[in-house]
DNA sequence: CCCTTCCGTTTAGTATATTATACAAAAATA
DNA sequence: TATTTTTGTATAATATACTAAACGGAAGGG
């Protein structure tokens, strides 16, 4: 995913093609310099968020029509690329591979528990939905004050609002592939 | 409706107090210097889009969530200090009420058509939702091909993206309510 | 009490967003 | 063809976003 001042200068080149304007006209429209919009759809330079408001104004647009990106678009993840952070002094090994988004409000990252490795999670916000399925391994988890023991393939979701430990007891590693879902 | 910069403040702040968050924490979790925080939520500066992205993306909120307003703030419009644009040799007056919205993506005005005032409008653009109320007069109006007359208190939708031409053929001024909705 | 830590705020320096102006090529007009 | 407009681009000057650092006050901790 492009970053979004990428994005938004595509978003506005495409509109204003599309309507078959000028960069002198958009700059009437919008109140915008002709330069600085120019800048922006080459993605030349990070724009003010008053700027983007008045070029979406002046155009009728969306603030969202000027931020999103195409959806068609693909994100290729290379496992190597991918950052990983230890916890537990290296008994968990957290991959994440696709950071918050905020367009979708989706982060997802895959988790390896060493043998007798552990990972407690404080409580996150409000309406946080966790997912999480066992891609290896025996996978224990307890959640406020129940536990439950999923086997490979095995799934738990659960509102992460509330304190849960990830647990291996066995001897494997276990591999969790975890999805986050945050309100609003 | 307060400007976006002061929006994203307000909203900024919200979010931290609830999450018993300091602004060191925020510059933490966000990448974005404490100063620079201190500054957005106070209003004194007008951040980058990328600015707003970090701090959407490390707090695992939307975009929007940053740049929405409180609905339930009240939006007076004083009839003295409405902005208004004269068309046809001062035959049609146009009273732009409420300002296109990229939130609400509607616009709201007031159109006064002098006695055999004309106005002919240009097909705006894909999707565009045209509502008119005749608040006072006898109102014609053709759209595309087709004329209709409607007396006061009467109304008329119709998508936008053809010509159309406001008339009044009477020896009084006619009043029109228009609300403009752009899709997306 | 002093010392440390954490909080919001301020400040000074720098990086850069934005504008106004100028430019060259293309399109339109005559 | 010569002339004028219109297009996207480049540049220089200025305004301002952003950071890092320091500040003073409040809140523990010994």
């Amino acid at each position: 995913m492009d970053a979004i001042h990428i994005r938004i200068g595509h978003n506005l080149q495409r509109v204003r093609k599309q309507r078959q304007l000028s960069l002198d006209k958009v700059a009437d429209l919008t109140g915008v310099s002709k330069g600085m919009l120019h800048q922006i759809e080459r993605g030349d330079t990070q724009p003010t968020v008053t700027t983007v408001w008045k070029i979406a104004t002046g155009l009728h647009i969306s603030f969202s029509a000027l931020i999103k990106y195409d959806e068609s678009t693909i994100a290729i993840v290379n496992p190597k690329e991918v950052p990983d952070i230890t916890e537990d002094n290296g008994n968990c090994l957290v991959y994440l591979l696709f950071p918050f988004n905020p367009q979708t409000q989706i982060e997802i990252f895959t988790i390896v528990l060493k043998p007798k490795g552990n990972y407690v999670s404080t409580p996150h916000n409000e309406g946080v939905q966790e997912y999480i399925t066992v891609v290896k391994g025996e996978f224990k988890i307890r959640v406020r004050d129940d536990e439950y023991t999923l086997p490979t393939g095995g799934a738990i979701q659960f509102e992460g609002n509330v304190t849960h430990k990830y647990m291996n007891d066995t001897d494997e590693d276990v591999t969790l592939q975890v999805v986050m879902h945050y309100p609003e």
